[in-house]
RNA sequence: GCCGGAGUAGCUCAGUCGGUUAGAGCAGCGGAAUCAUAAUCCGCGUGUCGGGGGUUCGAGUCCCUCCUCCGGCACCA
């Protein structure tokens, strides 16, 4: 089965945080998973280039609005290589391969009916060269930027007919109410749509930096337009010389943010419809990481906020990659937050879960157990009978797992295979190896409680690949059997034989 | 204002169709063990399950009501 999975497309003004690195560690566990369970994976993120945003930050800079993303867009590709993802291909915008088939798709759409010319009409504020929604005017129609009164002002555009597809939408929900994940997700986007959709626009034509409009060369389109169909634009020329839209389309998830849950559960299957192509199976909605704010000290009850480097509380991801490692920052964000829910993130609790669950538990599983097999067996695991009762406990991790991640459960999953770590320490104690050792006629016991361990840790290690896979690769080269498929993610499924010693896994600091 | 979600142990949360003495992790206290990154394991909770009312043999779980917090209610990407 093919599975293609992707992040959103991140908006290049800004610089990388923690935010864009959540959304695809996320969905970089998903594409992993896959391939270990043998689907045919496909995993895609990028940036999302046009818009007058950029072509007024290039202006300030004197720059032109290429010269700009090109600047910018090298800060994002290097995020996959830091954060360790697995992505099969990097889309920006402003490739001219993407551009041409929006143009190609919007087209499709205008010819199939779907879009007219208009005028759009609202509050502008001159300073801002830019319309202001109804709320922001408030009663006194004022810039809530400048505090200047707005003006009335109308604008040619052609717009896109939402408004038509309210019924085929709620009966999309009606028919796959996994089209929105979670719950709470479909509801927010449930209820939008039934109270009442308009029709929106579809072009600009006050500034130049976006896709052309074939039809009509004053104008660009919307930005959204353009961005939401990277998912679909990538597969046509991510791999050169072949097209790999049918191999790949629909998406099983798009994984996005909460912002944009508008733009993802809305327009984006209304503008499929309208173009007359298949619609993607999950619209995945995660939440945000939220710092509270630290520098007040004193009774004054600190306050949550979205993480945002204008605020100056930005738990830094770069920083933790270079003192932790990539993994200790993968581990954390999937573990402390329950994926799609907002939650706290601190640098105090990273710190109690890099100690606590990875050095301790697993790190420290994986330590001890490599070192008695070394003790007390020469470092071969003994080709004994592994225990039943151990055995059945390990192996329903894997199945557990599975069925968790096709929902997208990446908090869930990363717990069921918590449980075997700290069932296997438990284990460690119950049998209490070093007593066997120094008992000759108990060697045989022995020998299935070392062969149990090493055997139950191997199947973890490959379970956690999805999450941190440059210390399962580590562990797994140790043990002597670096195969990842989840197939073999059973006990008793290998036999183990000559591991090496293994370096600390997660130091502590 | 309208709609939706949430309120369970000091902290973060799990509790499936209503059904035995309401659970987990962390923190705290006490103990055991020594293979291991002084890492692990065991024991210890008088919790008004936000308040009140109702349905039921039985409610954290269903209904009503009130309180508190959060989110959405469209052209900012």
């Amino acid at each position: 089965m093919s599975f293609y999975v992707t992040t959103p497309i991140y908006y290049v003004n800004a610089a990388p945080h923690l935010g864009h690195a959540y959304s695809t560690i996320a969905a970089d566990v998903m594409a992993r998973h896959m391939r270990q369970r043998g689907e045919d994976v496909f995993f895609l993120t990028g940036t999302d280039e046009h818009g007058e945003p950029v072509a007024l930050a290039a202006e300030r800079e004197g720059l032109t609005p290429q010269e700009l993303v090109d600047r910018n867009a090298p800060r994002f590709i290097e995020l996959g290589p830091k954060l360790n993802v697995s992505n099969d291909f990097f889309i920006r915008t402003s490739d001219p391969q993407h551009m041409a088939k929006v143009q190609e798709i919007l087209s499709a759409i205008r010819d199939n009916g779907h879009v007219y010319e208009g005028v759009y009409e609202g509050w502008y504020c001159p300073r801002c060269a830019d319309f202001k929604t109804d709320a922001e005017a408030g009663d006194d129609n004022l810039c809530p930027i400048h505090a200047t009164p707005l003006t009335r002002e109308k604008e040619d555009n052609y717009f896109f007919a939402l408004s038509a597809f309210q019924d085929d939408l709620l009966e999309l929900l009606d028919e796959q109410p996994d089209f929105v994940m979670p719950r709470h997700r479909y509801n927010e986007a449930r209820s939008f749509i039934e109270s009442g959709l308009q029709d929106v626009s579809l072009s600009r034509s006050t500034f130049t930096w976006g896709v052309p409009v074939p039809w009509d060369s004053k104008h660009v389109f919307y930005v959204w337009f353009d961005a939401l169909l990277n998912y679909y634009t990538a597969l046509s020329y991510a791999k050169p010389g072949e097209d790999l839209t049918k191999r790949f389309w629909p998406a099983r998830f798009h994984f996005i943010g909460k912002d944009i849950l508008k733009f993802h559960t809305i327009f984006w299957p209304a503008m499929l419809m309208a173009a007359g192509l298949p619609l993607p199976e999950h619209v995945f909605v995660h939440g945000f990481l939220l710092m509270r704010e630290s520098g007040t000290p004193g009774e004054e009850a600190p306050e949550l906020k979205k993480m945002s480097k204008s605020l100056g509380n930005v738990l830094d991801p770069f920083e933790i990659i270079d003192e932790f490692g990539t993994d200790a920052l993968r581990f954390y964000c999937m573990r402390d937050v329950t994926f799609g829910q907002d939650g706290e993130v601190s640098t105090a609790r990273f710190a109690v879960l890099y100690e606590s669950e990875l050095a301790n538990d697993l790190g420290n599983l994986a330590s001890r157990t490599i070192s008695m097999v070394h003790r007390y067996r020469d470092g071969v695991v003994p080709d004994a009978e592994l225990d039943p009762a151990l055995c059945a406990e390990i192996d329903g991790a894997n199945t557990e797992v599975c069925a968790l991640l096709d929902r997208a459960d990446l908090t869930a999953a990363l717990e069921a295979i918590w449980q075997r770590v700290r069932r296997l320490n438990r284990y460690v104690e119950e049998r209490a190896p070093w007593t066997l050792a120094k008992d000759p006629e108990r060697a045989g016991e022995l020998d299935t409680v070392l062969a149990s361990l090493a055997e139950s840790l191997r199947v973890i290690a490959v379970l956690l690949q999805a999450w941190i896979p440059e210390s399962s690769d580590k562990l797994l080269r140790a043990l002597g059997a670096p195969e990842l498929e989840l197939e073999g993610a059973r006990v008793q499924a290998s036999r183990l034989g000559a591991i090496s010693k293994l370096d600390q896994l997660f130091p502590k600091h």
